[in-house]
DNA sequence: GTGTGTTATGGAATGATTCCAAAAAAAGAG
DNA sequence: CTCTTTTTTTGGAATCATTCCATAACACAC
């Protein structure tokens, strides 16, 4: 399920060592901001610099591989797009979830598209819950 | 419509000439950044500090009158929230245009709280269309 | 009007992100 | 494999948005 090389190539990028453990960082943790990433890839890679952290999931957002997930926290949060979804957030705790596209949430966007008279296309949808399982009582 | 000391008053916040422009701002010119709205007060007050408008409206944030909309152009807007509504943003132009909250949205809400068992509080929903009307050809 | 708590101000400080030029690495041709 | 060209990485500097801070001014209740 981590064919990173074989996924840059795809999208027409070099599969640089670089590129490639930003993805495998991404699938490990999910949703982490620029600081834990580059952290967490600095423990592997001392020599990797902050700088293409930043490039590199720029690029991979151009290609439609990262998407970028704004919880208003204050930090970007960053994760893979290899299927639709949209996140949950806990307000209390910050955990971030992904949810599956499903047929009410496809039933919205084709209403919204007939009634507009557009073609929707990409949707960001953030649900803020008040508390959650994960946290801290 | 733009009772606005009356509206502060209700978020118990103290009707300032600052915070009052603020909200008429807002209220004039639709979604703007922080930058636009810095400079268009600037011009009817120019005594007023960047760090006001902040703080305004964060204040306002937290009270629930004002609400951001990143639409990841690297700047964030700002909205009233008076209604419920989402957002439709133009890739092409970065036209934003509310969008009020109709059935089937309110379905989806409902069955994404049935089926994970949540109360949603708030929902950040942003659609994204390729061009729209208003884009230069 | 007076008093008290709140808000506004401007400049400095912080923090995230981008820029830049040079070095390194990858790809392609022969 | 070697040379050449193009792309990527690096690290540090520069930029930009946002927050912090101490002081001055203000809003509102009495």
């Amino acid at each position: 399920m981590s064919d990173f090389v074989h996924l840059l190539k795809t999208k027409e990028l070099k599969a640089t060592p670089q590129r490639i453990c930003v993805l495998k960082e991404l699938e490990k943790k999910k949703h982490p901001t620029m600081e834990h990433l580059y952290e967490a890839l600095r423990r592997d890679n001392p020599s990797m610099s902050l700088a293409t952290v930043y490039k590199n999931i720029a690029t991979l957002k151009e290609k439609g591989v990262v998407i970028e997930v704004n919880i208003s926290d204050g930090k970007m949060h960053y994760d893979i797009y290899s299927h639709p979804h949209v996140h949950l957030v806990c307000a209390k705790c910050g955990t971030i979830q992904d949810i599956d596209y499903d047929d009410a949430l496809v039933a919205y966007q084709k209403s919204l598209e007939r009634q507009k008279g557009i073609k929707i296309g990409k949707v960001d949808f953030i649900a803020t819950i008040e508390s959650c399982a994960l946290c801290a009582k």
